[in-house]
DNA sequence: ATCCTATCCTGGCTGC
DNA sequence: TGCAGCCAGGATAGGA
C-alpha cells in the first residue's frame, strides 16, 4: 500500500498545496488516529502554526510547523488506507471516512480519511521521537553498508527488506518487485546472498523505487490516491506483484503466490530459485 | 535473534 | 437478496 514512492508522491503534492499556509483550526473525528499528544491537545496545538516544509522519512510524512518561533513536527503514517485530500474546485472529496480535518486561514481545507483506521499522526517537538528507530533511506544507503547489513542478518531476505529498522520505506509491493529484479527467492537467508546478488538487489531496489516515484506510486485498489484523487501509474508496471498465475515477463513461467512473514509474496519460481 | 500469532479495522469478496 | 465468515495489510506486542 502506501510505501516510499506513494508517500513521496503525497509529500510532493502536499508541499505544493499547503506550504506557507497557516492553520486556523483542526478537528479530530476519530481520536485513535492521534498517537501523540493527547487528543485534547492535538487540535489546539496545531492551531496558529504555519507550514514551513513537507518532507518524508521512511513511510512518514513530516510536516515542519512554525508558531511563535517554535518549531514542531506533525508526522503522519498512512499505513494502509490513510489519505489526504485537498478541495479541488466545487467537487468535494468523499468524506465517508473522515478522521481529521484542517482549515487554513485562507479558507482552504485539508481532509484526512482512513477507512481502516490504522493510520497514525504525531505532533512532536522532535521528529526523532517517532522516526528514531528507522533504518537508512533505501535510496541513500551505499552499496558497502547494504552488503554489510545483509551479511549481519540471519533473517530471510524478504522480511529483512520489510523491516523498517533495516531500511525505511520498503513495503510489500516494492519488496517483491525488488527481489524479482535481483532474481532472489524471498526466503533466501540474508547472510547467504552473494556479493554479486546483493549488488544486483541494491540496484534493483533503487530502480524499482525510482520508477515508482516517477509514476506517482501504485494504486492497486481503490485506496492509494494522490491528494487530488488521481491514481498512480506504477501498478501497470508490476512484474510479479498481483500477477499470480500470469507469465513472468522475463521467462514466461507462471508467477506464484505464497505467504512469507504473514504477507502475500509473489515470485517467479524459475527466475527466483530457493537457495539450498 | 528470529519467528509466529494476535491485534487493530473495514470493505469487498466468496459461498451458501 | 441476505448474511456469515474470511481476507488483506503495516506495525507492534508478547510468547515460543
Amino acid at each position: 500500500m502506501p510505501e516510499l514512492p506513494e508517500v513521496q508522491t503525497v509529500v510532493t503534492d502536499l508541499s505544493k498545496k499547503i506550504t506557507g499556509k497557516t492553520i486556523r483550526s483542526a478537528e479530530v473525528l476519530w481520536p485513535r488516529t492521534i498517537s501523540k499528544p493527547a487528543i485534547s491537545d492535538f487540535a489546539a496545538d496545531l492551531k496558529g502554526n504555519r507550514v514551513e516544509k513537507v518532507s518524508r522519512r521512511g513511510k512518514f510524512i513530516v510536516i515542519t510547523l512554525h508558531k511563535d518561533k517554535q518549531t514542531s513536527y506533525w508526522l503522519t503514517h498512512l499505513r494502509m488506507t490513510g489519505q489526504f485530500h485537498i478541495q479541488r474546485g466545487k467537487k468535494l472529496p468523499d468524506t465517508t471516512h473522515l478522521r481529521v480535518k484542517l482549515v487554513f486561514t485562507d479558507g482552504s481545507h485539508l481532509l484526512f480519511t482512513d477507512p481502516r483506521k490504522f493510520a497514525r499522526m504525531y505532533l512532536v517537538s522532535d521528529p526523532g521521537q517517532v522516526t528514531g528507530k528507522l533504518g537508512p533511506e533505501p535510496l541513500e544507503i551505499g552499496i558497502e553498508d547494504f552488503i554489510a547489513g545483509l551479511k549481519r542478518s540471519r533473517k530471510r531476505i524478504k522480511p529483512l527488506l520489510l523491516d523498517q529498522t533495516f531500511l525505511s520505506g520498503i513495503g510489500n509491493i516494492y519488496a517483491d518487485e525488488s527481489l524479482h529484479s535481483a532474481l532472489l527467492h524471498p526466503l533466501t537467508p540474508a547472510y547467504k546472498v552473494t556479493k554479486q546478488k546483493a549488488t544486483k538487489l541494491h540496484t534493483g531496489i533503487r530502480e524499482v523505487l525510482k520508477k515508482g516515484i516517477s509514476l506517482n506510486g501504485a494504486s492497486i485498489d481503490r485506496f492509494y490516491k494522490r491528494i487530488n484523487g488521481q491514481s498512480g501509474g506504477f501498478q501497470d508496471e508490476f512484474t510479479v506483484y498481483a500477477r499470480t498465475g500470469q507469465p513472468c515477463l522475463r521467462c514466461g513461467t507462471l508467477i506464484r503466490k505464497t505467504t512469507v512473514a504473514q504477507r502475500g509474496t509473489h515470485y517467479c519460481p524459475s527466475c527466483q530459485k530457493p537457495v539450498r
